[in-house]
DNA sequence: TTAAAGGTACGACAAATTTCGTACGATACA
DNA sequence: TGTATCGTACGAAATTTGTCGTACCTTTAA
């Protein structure tokens, strides 16, 4: 048995599961006929599809809902920055050894990044001082 | 079937073919004995395992290999850089819909970025101007 | 009060990814 | 020259991830 845990203990949501995770960052803690209509605007899948991962959400912790009307609400149990933010963490580390410098100068170089896209960092490092 | 293709018709590596594409980028053309030795000082894989995906990433057109020994010796067919920048790519279009002033105001307010760090980018951004 | 519409549960199947066993050829050297 | 060692090839098993069919419950409205 392998297990696939992130440092504080939260399993790595898979691609499928991001995709479902976007929809309720976007829109808020919704139902699954609201999400998998949500999907289907991009690609075709079926709507027990979308129910069964998003148990399997749950069940993981990454999801919770309310069950207390027919029609069950799915909600993340982390904030959206938080999970992004073990994401990034996961693809620094892995991408980049950790370095941050080194995955700017990555997107920096990257063409396309554009000129607009670095005024706006450039803003926002001088309003940190 | 289902294609996985990035946008210049790159197969996607996967997370094992990462790992093996890491220790090529590290210390340059191997063996698989070699790849083989440097992913058990992480975890232990038999080394068919890492034949076998090195063989696929072959296959996929990842790697290419001079046959012309016994000791097959395996090279990434595109520079390091490359291959990051389309990574990089996708994960900022995947969690920040292709912002990278987002991504950075994460990177930013992520506090495993050290001050370091940070100063480092901001010399890196106004050496740029 | 029943039929249609829409909901959940869940096992099974499918596809993608990863791991490994086995066969067998090369090399080294006692 | 034979046997231990180290290499590749490759099919298949195991695992992980993704999809779907079917059963069955609830609500709604004619």
């Amino acid at each position: 048995m392998k297990s696939n845990q992130t440092e504080n203990n939260l399993p790595e949501p898979t691609k499928a599961e991001l995709e479902i995770l976007q929809v309720l960052w976007e829109f808020g803690p919704s139902t699954v006929r609201f999400v998998n209509d949500k999907l289907n605007e991009l690609r075709e899948v079926n709507y027990t599809s979308t129910l069964k991962q998003m148990q399997i959400l749950t069940e993981k912790g990454i999801l919770k809902r309310d069950e207390s009307q027919m029609k069950h609400i799915y909600i993340p149990v982390e904030a959206e920055e938080k999970t992004k933010d073990q994401l990034l963490d996961r693809f620094v580390n892995t991408l980049y050894k950790g370095s941050a410098s080194k995955l700017m100068m990555q997107l920096l170089g990257n063409e396309k990044t554009s000129k607009k896209e670095i005024e706006e960092i450039k803003r926002l490092l001088d309003s940190m001082n």
